[in-house]
DNA sequence: ATATATTTGCAACAATATTGCATTAATAAA
DNA sequence: TTTATTAATGCAATATTGTTGCAAATATAT
């Protein structure tokens, strides 16, 4: 099998999504790392964090494409089933860990993954424009 | 007020539209416009029949984006609250109209939109697959 | 220290979306 | 019907985002 290493450039990437508590898009950390490695070395760094889910994957409602660390637990099972908020005004997107929709689809649809992002105005937006 | 006109271009991606069962990319759409109108007047176009509440933008996980016409009579508030069914095989995105989630946020988030898009198999490509 | 396979940089390419501006055409007013 | 107004369009240029091939660099196991 295929095995994952560890190098700089993904060390650099997994501090800043630590270091954050929204999701990022590819322009913000690339931003924050244009010193340390190329444009197309953070797609392929997203590419197998996602693929060993440490990362997820989340598009916004306006085509942007954002990124997260995962913070549950790696179940047996590893999906993606909460939701995320966008922010109107700040544009910020953040995982909601605890929301998740309930639906009921009709049959003979397989679901293998679910994509739930709320838009809207974040608290802390609310709160400045008292 | 800026009123909108009714355009030979914008009654064919109307047709067009009305036609197609499942939601259409930019591309699909030109794809059967070229003799008519130029790429960028189907993206003017799109603009102001999302700003009309007449179609409604679905940006896919893979970073596609589609769009399909609002089904929906116009309420006096506009919201697509429904599901979305995206098809790793045909790659079709289906409007869901009757499949609407529930969920619990918490306080202080103002939800103005939600964009809730399911991926997996269709019945179509389930059924091919026999 | 050496071997091996993953990861990276770079340059080129592809796809998608946006903008400015002169021209055209839809609609309202005369 | 003709004219005036302004939305809509075409075109060319530009921006943004993501992908690919290949040689060189580097992480990891032996
Ligand atoms: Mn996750
Ligand atoms: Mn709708
Ligand atoms: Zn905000
Ligand atoms: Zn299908």
């Amino acid at each position: 099998m295929k095995t994952t290493r560890n190098t700089t450039a993904k060390t650099a990437v997994l501090e800043i999504f630590e270091k954050s508590t929204t999701a990022l898009s590819h322009t913000e950390i690339y931003k924050e790392l244009h010193d340390v490695c190329d444009r197309v070395t953070i797609y392929r760094i997203l590419d197998r964090l996602i693929n060993d889910d440490i990362v997820h994957k989340i598009s916004n409602l306006d085509g942007t494409v954002k990124y997260a660390k995962c913070n549950h637990s790696h179940q047996k099972v590893h999906i993606h089933n909460h939701a995320h908020f966008s922010c109107e005004n700040c544009n910020e997107i953040t995982c909601l860990e605890n929301v998740k929709p309930s639906y009921i689809m009709p049959h003979n649809y397989k679901v293998n993954e679910i994509n739930f992002t709320l838009s809207g105005i974040c608290p802390k937006c609310l709160n400045s424009n008292i």
